[in-house]
DNA sequence: GATACGTGGGA
DNA sequence: TTCCCAAGTAT
């Protein structure tokens, strides 16, 4: 079963969320930005850090004229702050060797640190309005359901994926809104917890046909968080994004007691992934803290 | 292909 | 309260 264009884009026009990334205005910069805040987060809690961000640094070359530490704080609590450190360094490269202006095409995009499949063509899609695929989480499961009849998408494939959403594209200039549709009914219909059918726009969709057949495979299970070494981490993060000055290595070790060697091993990665350094008295501070 | 990587809100 | 999961990327 495939998806009718007309329906879908009919609705995405009537019920899209007006998010300020969508308008015309916006430009590739903030689109881009918005992209790596949303890998993983929902809408709701990047709209407020993407507001303040863009208005503090609307252009690449000012957001590389910050430093690594005050991109981390804007960063916040959002979670992931490697994608902040990725960001920040896009930016650089991005000023430096694209002449200020994010690069059009999937393939140059591609080599941007933190730009993956989906944002590259994300971007070349939602900035350049290009009728490239493009294929997140939302996309994979809309497709399972109304073209397969699968409750769920199956493990992901990128060139399987891309192949599966090339063949529904539509061959005009309506792509970009036809995929900015696929994506905003998977969001907000099509959802993975409780999908509104009663909702859908689509008057032919697989499962639905098939009498909403649940998933056949075992959910698998996510690992827990607690007790993870990315939960210490994100204590020891804390404590530093809320320090103008350099921490004490017992400043840091107060945040996780249980276990030691997990702490001294989560504050190593940190110092690996650059996010953390140390000075040359020992103590600890965020990356690139008295730059810019 | 599997795994690591933050955080918080809703069911 | 516990569990799920949210516009992924890099290794």
């Amino acid at each position: 079963m495939s998806i009718r264009a007309a329906e879908l884009l009919d609705w995405y026009d009537r019920e899209h969320r007006d998010l300020p990334w969508r308008h015309p205005e916006a430009g590739a910069w903030k689109i881009l930005v918005s992209e790596y805040m949303l890998q993983q987060t929902p809408v709701a809690r990047v709209l407020p850090i993407w507001l303040e961000w863009v208005a503090r640094w609307p252009t690449p070359s000012a957001t590389a004229a910050a430093s690594a530490a005050d991109v981390l704080r804007a960063w916040g609590k959002l979670g992931y702050p490697r994608r902040a450190k990725r960001l920040h360094e896009c930016a650089r490269v991005i000023a430096d060797d694209y002449g200020d202006v994010v690069p059009d095409d999937v393939e140059a995009l591609l080599t941007l640190p933190g730009v993956g499949s989906y944002t590259a063509r994300a971007i070349a899609c939602f900035a350049y309005q290009q009728s490239v695929p493009v294929v997140d989480t939302n996309v994979r499961r809309v497709v399972a359901r109304a073209v397969d009849g699968l409750a769920d998408a199956g493990p992901p494939s990128t060139t399987r994926d891309l192949a599966a959403v090339a063949v529904l594209l539509p061959d005009d200039s309506t792509a970009p809104r036809f995929s900015a549709a696929l994506m905003e009914l998977g969001a907000i219909v099509c959802a993975a917890r409780s999908p509104k059918c009663g909702l859908c726009p689509l008057s032919h969709c697989a499962w639905r046909a098939a009498g909403y057949p649940p998933a056949t495979t075992p959910p698998k299970r996510g690992q827990a968080y607690a007790g993870t070494d990315r939960q210490v981490r994100g204590r020891l993060l804390d404590v530093l994004r809320g320090s103008q000055k350099p921490v004490t290595r017992a400043q840091l070790d107060i945040v996780w007691l249980t276990d030691t060697a997990q702490r001294d091993r989560a504050l190593d990665s940190l110092l690996v992934d650059g996010l953390v350094e140390q000075t040359a008295d020992g103590r600890f501070a965020l990356a690139g803290e008295g730059d810019g």
